[in-house]
DNA sequence: ATAACTGCAAAGGCTTTGCATGGAT
DNA sequence: ATCCATGCAAAGCCTTTGCAGTTAT
């Protein structure tokens, strides 16, 4: 009987965590847009409203939410974790110029597993899919299009 | 002695590479066997063969590699780069516990991009899809297993 | 001579952690 | 009183970079 079960749930009991300011205007935050942020963005995101917080609170409720199932940490590309709101399993979409990360618009495709079945010595438990290219603002760009033509053959490969 | 004395200056010379042996080693070690490593299991590997070569060298070495299109620079997952020797497009299933990774055994997913065909304002230009599980070993043992089913539930998400 | 390259070490960027304080039960 | 959470700063980890010396052309 643990909570070994996290999706997203409301019971909140099983470990004792405090509904804190810092922890609910984090929460709060990572949840009104939608946008991915990397920790520092989202500690100024906080910041205007809670002043004096920490950045190292902002890591341990980042990583406290993520155990909680409350939201995710993304780990695909790139040098910094991004943070997303919403804990169902869902993909992305990356701009390779900007770093601006939306939700793809499709639902997980969870037969793609099956084309590894038999064909791997692996126990297969899931996928990352993220879709990469320019946003609208960097398709406009000359100096992004320019940069995506040749990053992405290597980049692209996965 | 190749002196063109007028008119635009535009002596955008491609670089030229050296293929000194440190180079050429870790090229070798890279491509020996298809194992993925991080930065420093490379540079462990290769000063095997040249005891006095240097973690920068490496790190330098396999970022000119990748921008030379010889190697991949995988950014995928987890907080160290993987390197991989083979620069052709192709999908990696990766140990969520031991973090070993192999190549998956399916040709790239060209088709995938086109369920995004309308319904985003990006320009698409490539994908990345990584396959999660435990690697044999890891199957094998039951802390793994415990660890992965816990943890895949919030890390499998995208 | 020139430009590419190396080893070494320092610096850098992002994240985690130790510690003393503060707040909730 | 106890336990969790915070702010601050230091430490940690991985990677990049500056510099002076080395090697190939």
């Amino acid at each position: 009987m643990q909570n070994r079960n996290p999706t997203t749930s409301e019971t909140k009991q099983p470990a004792k965590f405090r509904m804190t300011r810092q922890r609910r205007v984090i929460l709060e935050e990572l949840r009104k847009e939608n946008i991915h942020p990397t920790a520092d963005m989202l500690y100024e995101m906080v910041r205007k409203r809670l002043p004096h917080i920490s950045l190292g609170t902002v890591y341990r409720n980042l990583e406290l939410l993520t155990a909680m199932g409350e939201i995710q940490t993304l780990e695909i590309s790139g040098s910094q974790k991004r943070y997303d709101g919403i804990p169902q399993k869902h993909y992305h979409i990356r701009c390779i110029y900007c770093g601006r990360m939306d939700d793809a618009p499709i639902a997980p495709l969870n037969s793609l597993e099956d084309n590894l079945y038999g064909a791997t010595v692996y126990t297969i438990m899931g996928h990352r899919l993220e879709f990469l290219g320019l946003c609208p603002e960097c398709s406009l760009n000359e100096t992004a299009r320019r940069f995506a033509e040749q990053a992405l053959p290597a980049e692209a490969a996965l």
